[in-house]
DNA sequence: TCAATATATAACCATTTAGCTATACAGTCA
DNA sequence: TGACTGTATAGCTAAATGGTTATATATTGA
């Protein structure tokens, strides 16, 4: 039971890991408008074809996209489209955070100008 | 409006991937019930003390975990509820392929059972 | 079959990081 | 002040990993 519980905590967290890498993001981002070749990709994300495939065989290992392919060409698309679903919730925090740090920010300046320019 | 793109990628990133490793999403898991110190923690976790403060501050510096102190003792608490929807999101996502793995299975079984035992 | 193109993989390097042990720091109590 | 306790941090090691270049693999077309 306390075993299956790892388990489960482990791939979960591997779910997560997959998403924890910005080139990643970008990919997915890049196919949320329907799936798209790996030169495509390539070419959008400015990164080496190489490392594009590694990243995309890693997201297709984890099951977040499927590959097709087409005379030489392969193609990627999102396969859980409930990525974009967790990916809205971290924007929200995140558009939470910034608007706390952009009225933090305000109040500093509001300090700094009741003070003065005399900062010392 | 590029640059700022990726600063925000980064962002999304830097969030996932703190969600990215079993021990801390045992130790969210852990505080889903409540603040607890880092001795109960350590305790549940049988992770070492000075890993689970590590973990710990890393979280809180995210903005998932807030940090109060009670004489000696410090008591985190989960300041940021919504990742528990993304978990959830993922828990889902892995429902779904844990059962259709228990299908795959299933037809596999079947598909022995149809050719019997001279499996050749 | 041979050349060309698209993708995947191998081999390597540099960086990051989870874990450990030892220790520093801070608050409590005598 | 000095022992004690709880937490954080420093320093280290081993492993993981993102990136690179070079190469292997596979499909198309002449």
């Amino acid at each position: 039971m306390q075993k299956l519980d790892d388990r489960a905590l482990a791939y979960v967290a591997e779910y997560f890991k997959a998403l924890g890498e910005p080139m990643r993001l970008k990919l997915l981002h890049s196919l949320q408008d329907g799936e798209k070749s790996v030169g495509e990709l390539t070419e959008i994300s400015a990164c080496s074809q190489a490392n594009v495939s590694k990243h995309l065989s890693l997201l297709a290992k984890i099951g977040l996209v499927k590959r097709d392919t087409l005379g030489t060409s392969a193609y990627y698309r999102i396969s859980d489209p409930s990525i974009y679903d967790l990916c809205e919730l971290v924007c929200g925090h995140i558009g939470n955070k910034m608007a706390a740090e952009a009225e933090v920010n305000a109040l500093f300046m509001a300090s700094k100008t009741e003070v003065g320019t005399t900062s010392s």
